[in-house]
DNA sequence: GTATCACAACTCCTCAGACAAGCGGAGCAC
DNA sequence: GTGCTCCGCTTGTCTGAGGAGTTGTGATAC
C-alpha cells in the first residue's frame, strides 16, 4: 500500500483548484468573465476573501486576470506547462538522451563559432572545475555543470543556452545522488575528457568536440546504470 | 513620442513587485521565513488582506510557499523562466537552429524504434495534411505540425516530445507569418517531402528520415529569408 | 541527565462588514 | 449622432474577530 501524503489543504487551494478545474476543463474558454466575487463565494460556499485570494493565486500562475469594475477574465486554459518541471519528474534516462542530443550538436556548434572570449571563458571554467575537485562535492558539481553550459554558450545560440539552463537542475540532482552513490574517486580522470573537449572547441575541430562529449555523458550513464 | 498604457496597478500588485524584489534580488534566499503579515503589512504601509493576496499571488508564481502555524517561505528564487515564452520573444533563426538539432534526431529515433501504433498516427497525421491543404490556412498549420508532432512523438521519449511541444506555439506563429506572407501555393509540393518522410519512419531507415526532415526545415527556411 | 508532556506564543486561515474606486450601460440633453 | 451624467455592478482595500496549526519552552516524571 502506498501512503500519500496527507493535507490538510487550505480551503483557498480547493477553490483555487475548483476555478482552475472550470478553466482547463474548458466550462470557462479563454476571454469568459467569472461569476461576480460574492456569487463565487456563495456557490463555493466560502468567504469572499477566501474567494479572493484563489483568485490572486491563479493570477500568479498566469490562468486569471482581475480588472478592477470590470471582473475577472480568463487569460489561459492552460498551466503553463514549465518544462523544467517536465524535465525533474521524467525518467532519468529520457532526459539523458535529449541532454546528449542537445549537447553533442552544441559542442559541434561551439568548435565551429567560438570567438576568443568564448575560449577565454571555457579555459578559465576548465580550471574552476579542476581547482574545485579539491573542495567539496557541491562546489565540484557545479563547477561541472558551468563548464557544460560554457560549451553550450560557445555555440552562440541564445536559445540554445536557455534550452541548457532548463537542464541544469535536473543535472545537479543527478550528479549529486551519483556522487553520493558512487563516490568521485575517479570523476578526476574526467579532467583529461574535459581538457580535451575544450582544446577541440579552442582549436575548431568540430568532429573531435561532439564525440568527446559523446564519450563523455555515455561514460556518466553507463556508471549510474553500474 | 510613444505613449506608454497608463496602469494604475492595484496595491497588491505593487506589494507583490515589492516582495518579488526581496526575493530575486537576494535579501530573501531560498528557504528563509519571511516576517509576519502583520509586520509586512505594516512595513509595506498596507492592509493585512493586501499582503495577503501579494503573498497568494507570489506563491502561484512558485516563489512562496505560506505553511498555516509556521509561517511563509521562499521556495525559489527566481520566477520559473518558461522557456515557451523564451521562444516567442527569440530570433527566429536561432529557434529553427535548435528546432532542426531536435527533430533530425528524432526522426532518427523515431525511424529506429517506431511502433506500429506510431505508424498508424504519423499515416493518419500524414491524410489529414493532405486533406487539409484543401481548407483555410489555420487546418493546414496546424495539421502540418500535428505531423510533426507525431514524428517526433514516435521517437518514444516523452522528455523529447514534451520539449518539441514548447515549439509549438513559435512554430505557429512562424508559420503563419509565412503563409501569410508568401502564399501557401507551392506548399502542397512538401506533400512528397512528407510522405516520404512517414515511410522513411515506416520502413526503419534513420539516415534517409533525418536527411528529409533536414531538408525540409532547411527549405522552410530559405523560403522565409527569400 | 533524559525523555515526555502540557502549554503558551506565534503563525497563517477564514469570515463578515464596510467603504473606496473603477467600469459599463441606460437614459437624457443637445 | 454626440456627448454628458447617473446608476448599478464589479473589484480593491481595510479592519476586527475568532479558529486552527506549528513550534519552542518549561515543568514534570523517570
Amino acid at each position: 500500500m502506498t501512503l500519500r501524503s496527507i493535507q490538510p489543504s487550505p480551503l483557498v487551494e480547493q477553490a483555487a483548484e475548483q476555478l482552475r478545474a472550470q478553466i482547463t476543463g474548458g466550462a470557462w474558454p479563454v476571454g469568459t468573465k467569472l461569476p461576480g466575487e460574492t456569487t463565487l463565494a456563495a456557490s463555493l460556499g466560502v468567504g469572499r476573501s477566501t474567494v479572493r485570494e484563489a483568485i490572486r493565486a491563479l493570477a500568479g500562475e498566469g490562468l486569471l486576470q482581475p480588472r478592477q469594475g470590470a471582473g475577472v477574465f480568463v487569460l489561459a486554459a492552460e498551466p503553463r506547462v514549465d518544462f523544467g518541471d517536465h524535465l525533474r519528474k521524467a525518467a532519468i534516462a529520457d532526459v539523458y538522451e535529449v541532454r546528449m542530443m542537445i549537447e553533442t550538436r552544441a559542442a559541434r556548434l561551439a568548435a565551429e563559432r567560438r570567438t576568443e572570449a568564448d575560449v577565454a571563458a571555457l579555459e578559465a571554467a576548465l580550471d574552476r572545475r579542476t581547482r574545485a575537485a579539491r573542495r567539496s562535492d557541491a562546489h565540484f558539481i557545479d563547477a561541472d555543470i558551468a563548464l557544460h553550459t560554457a560549451v553550450v554558450a560557445a555555440a552562440g545560440n541564445p536559445v540554445l543556452t536557455a534550452l541548457f539552463e532548463q537542464f541544469v537542475p535536473a543535472l545537479r540532482e543527478g550528479l549529486t545522488a551519483l556522487v553520493a552513490a558512487s563516490g568521485r574517486a575517479d570523476e578526476n580522470l574526467g579532467h583529461t575528457a574535459h581538457a580535451a573537449l575544450v582544446a577541440a572547441v579552442a582549436e575548431g575541430n568540430p568532429e573531435r568536440a561532439e564525440a568527446l562529449v559523446s564519450e563523455e555523458i555515455a561514460a556518466t550513464t553507463l556508471r549510474r546504470l553500474a
